[in-house]
DNA sequence: TATGTATACATTGTATACAATAAAAGGCGG
DNA sequence: CCGCCTTTTATTGTATACAATGTATACATA
């Protein structure tokens, strides 16, 4: 089934998640033929697959959009601040040469694009180095639950921008949850992985909270 | 979308977790047609959500069975152990009284069939005090990734059996639990279900030992 | 005015026809 | 006999017609 390649189903979700449809707005199958220029079979599954996913809510009356919150966000990363580490401990034990070599690779040019403060590029290898480790983690349940998330964050991580402060520590974290996963300390490479989801979080808090002083 | 509640989606997602279709064959959306006798339309969506699980792969030619194997079970309890507790943890935090209530009446329930020596209800109890707790959390993140492990374990428990001992020791458990939900100790509430989940995964790999030496 | 009921309408659920695709089979020249 | 090309065939992808559903509205009646 190539429909989880469904192209209306990735565009839908990211305009969702972007923020690109209002969440007050309220679609319909025949909308959303319309605006991705389908028949409802294809709209129909991208929904489908959304509901699934619970970003949006069929009311038998048109279809709600549920969308992430800053709830959602602060439950994902309670999780993944007690699973993450899981996938980093796995890759430590049964991580393959040519995992730990890729892995060893993006944390190279993330420190590179530190140094040229080229946030663009940070944050697509910051997606990659995770999507390593969770491929690497040989766990087909991890690699599901974790990457869904991940993609639920990403965009949130776009509008609430990335300091280059918190982009450096994040390299550097990177670093050595590396150095961890290839000497084989899977104990060591979770504790990592747990602090550093964990600073992540807290700098999400600080934005947030800078954001609403703005506001 | 009552497509959720598609009969075709929950049945064939038994029939792979129960094993009652082989993992050897190779499906296709008209066989899954035919079997439930129902067109491609509903089959299809069914599909779609069984892959976007991860129980079936599509290869382009024909459906392929992935299901549930031990090692999934593994890394599903590994999760659950270090998530499982944050439902506990929000229950104790947030949990309505009437939430407490009917928690305490499922676990009143299961001593009551322990006594009885009823399996069969006790599974269900079992299902019903997790699925509260689920619910409870008011966590929508941890609604949906809890409540699919359960699914995914559940029909797995069944094939091996509930031992009288455990099911004794697990409601003494979930007793515990409760008690600490409703006495607001969030703490102590995922401690005792970190505990809990890690004793039902020990008492796995026991069953699981003995029925290797059978075989 | 309140309430029950019929009807119209918007929306989803299902079946099916047709198009596209890609793997397997078969045939042809070397 | 082997490799390449064509043809066949199984299967999926998409569009669309029609059925079922459920909600809102309008109207009749108490």
């Amino acid at each position: 089934m190539k429909t989880l390649e469904n192209e209306v189903y990735q565009k839908l979700e990211a305009d969702i998640l972007s923020g690109k449809i209002d969440k007050s707005e309220t679609l319909s199958e025949i909308k959303v033929c319309e605006r991705y220029g389908v028949s409802r079979t294809p709209a129909r599954e991208a929904l489908l697959l959304l509901e699934k996913e619970g970003l949006v809510l069929s009311t038998g009356r048109g279809i709600k959009i549920v969308g992430i919150s800053d709830k959602d966000i602060d439950d994902i990363y309670a999780i993944r601040m007690r699973i993450e580490g899981l996938a980093s401990r796995f890759m430590a034990q049964k991580g393959s040469v040519s995992d730990i070599k890729a892995l060893s690779e993006a944390v190279a040019l993330q420190e590179f694009y530190v140094s040229k403060n080229d946030a663009q590029k940070l944050r697509e290898l910051d997606t990659t180095f995770h999507e390593i480790v969770y491929r690497a983690s040989g766990s087909k349940i991890l690699i599901g639950t974790l990457s869904t998330f991940h993609k639920q964050i990403c965009v949130y991580r776009e509008r609430s921008l990335v300091s280059a402060e918190r982009s450096g520590k994040s390299v550097a974290e990177h670093k050595q949850i590396l150095q961890a996963i290839s000497s084989g300390n899977g104990e060591l490479a979770e504790k990592l992985t747990y602090d550093h989801v964990k600073n992540a979080y807290e700098h999400i808090l600080k934005m947030r909270k800078a954001n609403d002083r703005e506001n």
